[in-house]
Formats: structure tokens, C-alpha cells, sequence
DNA sequence: AAAACAATGCAATGGAATTGCATTAGTTGG
DNA sequence: CCAACTAATGCAATTCCATTGCATTGTTTT
């Protein structure tokens, strides 16, 4: 088993089980974020609801993050190391290809200053920018 | 009845039906985007399915537009003129309360450009922005 | 008026999120 | 080491919403 993945889950005083091992350790593998039924399908015939809420721990600790790319499942993805509980600081673009229909997380692209109108202020942003992928465009 | 109803369905070739006017009118009233069960609470008894057609082919014609403001439930709101099936103009900025929960289209706040990475191309971008709204400023 | 097409309403389906509850595992105090 | 407690799991059931099928009604065209 990696290493990295039980240090991941104590970081955040996730307590390691077998099921939250697995799941982290199928997070690591991705380079793109995966829905709820992603995971399902690739743990079968491990308990859907206990994936279900082994995500909401994580979601809730500050492990991953959720991205509504607007197909309608959220999409998950890890965190960077200075999330926690009460403060994403996931400010990149999420991006989603009409292509391979693939979300993917582009951490070099900060969402740039947006000026809201007069005593709006802002907790949090996001930015989904659909289109083609690098791998997709020919 | 107003004109201006029928006028923005006939805009866009969307014969104009009693259903059809009572959604749009609600459109018209509202200065938020409203999700889907909120128009069937406020056109109760009228029959849930019709309502949902009725603003799948509004959005469908490009008469209103699609918010995931993540909240879950898609919002909906109407669209500038220049919309059309084809391409929605809604570049514009989309902010959702935390206070009150309401969803705002700010449309004199466009997207900033973003730069993707190399052989990202974009066709449609959403920029959700949380936070506190004027009304829930204190 | 008849035919053709569009819109509607009801029923039914399907998928996914969520909760309740009993069982199991893991931890702590005696 | 055992008992008590807490956390995690697995199954069943519920709820909610989107979506589709189909028969009926309304509208337009010829």
C-alpha cells in the first residue's frame, strides 16, 4: 500500500479504513475528477452507500472537493494540502471536455479578479470552462 | 396580459400557449433565477411535467438559461436577445447567495479571459460566484 | 370538415441522494 | 483481558427529481 495515502487521511484525522483506503487510493490514480458512480463501478461489489458517505467524510474533512461541471453528477476530486474544513482553496478552473466528457482540474489557471457590483462580496468561486480537451483536439 | 410575453416567445418561434405565458410572465417577474420546483409551487395545480417541457423547450429555443449554481437543483432565468439555440450569450457572472439562497444573473459582470493550457480550447464558460448578496449585507 | 401536427396531462419508469437501523470493528477504561 | 463505548459498515427503505410513453386535447392547414 502507498504510504502517501494513509499520511493523507491522518493529515485530515481521517481514521484509515479499508473502504476510505481504497477510495483514496483510486483518487491518487486519476487525473481527471470522477463521479459517485465512477467509484461504484470501479470498487464493485464494495457497498455504494458507504462510498457514498466515505466522500462525504472526505468532502467534509477537506480531502476532496466537489465540482459541478454542469452534466448533472458532481464530480470529485482531491484537495490540495491547504484545504480544510471550513476553507477550500480550490480557486482553479475546472475544466470539461464535450469530447471524452472527462473534468479535469487545472490548477495553474487561477480564477482571475472579478468585480461584483457594490456591497456583493464573494466566499468562494467557480469557474467551469467547457470545451476540447488537449488529448481530444486533433 | 403583457405583450411583451407574447412578443419574446413569438421572438423566437415558441407558439405562444397558456402555459407557456404563465411561465414566461413568472420569468418576467422575477429578478432571480428560480429552479424548477419553485415554478410548480407558484403555478400549483398545474401539472409538474408540463411545467418541466415547458422550460426544457424555453431553453431549447434559447428563451431562458441554465444555472448549476451548485446548490443542486438547476436554476433558471431568462436569456438576453441575442441568445440562440445554437449559442448562449450568458457570459455573464452568476452569484448565489449563502444568506438568502437566492441566485442572481450579474450581467454587466463579464468572465474575465482566461488562459488555458496549450491545445484547451473553450466554447462555453460558467463562473459561480459565492457569497453575500447587497439585500444580506449588513 | 378532415387530416396533420403540437401541446398537454396522467401514469410509470429510472437514477441518484439520503436516512434508519442493526451489525461489525476498533478503541478505551476498569 | 474483558466490558463498555464509539466509529464505521452494510442492507433496506425512502424520497426526490428528471425523464419517457401514451392517450387525449387543442390548433393549424388544406
Amino acid at each position: 500500500m502507498k504510504p502517501i495515502t494513509e499520511q493523507k487521511l491522518a493529515n485530515k484525522n481521517v481514521t484509515p479504513t479499508a473502504m476510505r483506503i481504497l477510495v483514496m487510493n483510486m483518487l491518487l490514480e486519476q487525473n481527471a475528477a470522477i463521479s459517485l458512480s465512477d467509484i461504484e463501478k470501479s470498487l464493485a461489489p464494495a457497498d455504494r452507500i458507504t462510498i457514498y458517505r466515505t466522500i462525504k467524510t472526505f468532502e467534509e474533512k477537506g480531502l476532496v472537493h466537489v465540482i459541478e461541471d454542469g452534466t448533472g453528477a458532481p464530480k470529485y476530486a482531491l484537495c490540495l494540502e491547504e484545504c480544510d474544513v471550513n476553507e477550500h482553496h480550490d480557486l482553479h478552473v475546472h475544466f470539461n471536455c464535450i469530447s471524452c466528457k472527462e473534468t479535469f482540474c487545472l490548477p495553474n489557471c487561477k480564477i482571475p479578479d472579478v468585480s461584483l457590483p457594490v456591497n456583493f462580496s464573494s466566499t468562494e468561486m467557480n469557474l467551469i470552462v467547457k470545451g476540447i480537451c488537449d488529448k481530444c483536439a486533433n
